[in-house]
DNA sequence: TCTATTAATTTAAAAGTATCAATGTATTTA
DNA sequence: TAAATACATTGATACTTTTAAATTAATAGA
């Protein structure tokens, strides 16, 4: 496992809003960016900030239909993850 | 499993020096603030920085015996998050 | 094509973080 | 008790991150 991979991803967790965000994808399956705006009560360009470094990690996966942009988990990534730190335990 | 102690694990984990830390205390069982000095080619005040994010993070338990500090990684946390990353995925 | 909508980018200010020299504290040893 | 050792704290500087207003880009629908 790449450690760089974990640093991105770890750092990508570690912030109040994006792990919230994390939360709400898994919880409903999906979420659109405008969602976000929403529930964390964050302006646009804030969230677009913060997807963008949830994304840019593998923790999310996003799919643009149209104006759109659809973000779910990276169960891929979860499970690298938690492989991760079960290794180290 | 509390959002708050993800953060900050996340937070503790999410830098490159830290990440190497955690490793080298795996890999060699334990470690003391000096050894890890020697291994990062970094200061001792600024090892002391990053050893007290790992520690108060709980990702590392630190024992003192006299004016040495042992470090070891914190395998109840490391299980906690590895079971995090598990339900997330 | 015109307008509304959704998201990305730019820019800038404020807050937070990393680093290390200097210094302090506690403990061991001569 | 004095010197040496291991680590913590302070304070300064440089760098990074977060936030959002303003703007831009892309798409959908009338």
């Amino acid at each position: 496992m790449d450690l760089a991979v974990i640093e991105k991803a770890a750092n990508a967790i570690a912030d109040k809003h994006r792990l919230s965000i994390i939360m709400e994808v898994v919880r409903k399956g999906s979420l659109v960016c405008g969602d976000v705006c929403e529930f964390t009560c964050l302006k646009q360009p804030t969230v677009s900030h913060h997807v963008k470094i949830l994304v840019d990690s593998g923790v999310l996966n996003s799919t643009k239909n149209g104006r759109i942009v659809e973000l779910t988990i990276n169960k891929e990534m979860m499970k690298q993850l938690s492989m991760f730190f079960l290794q180290l335990s």
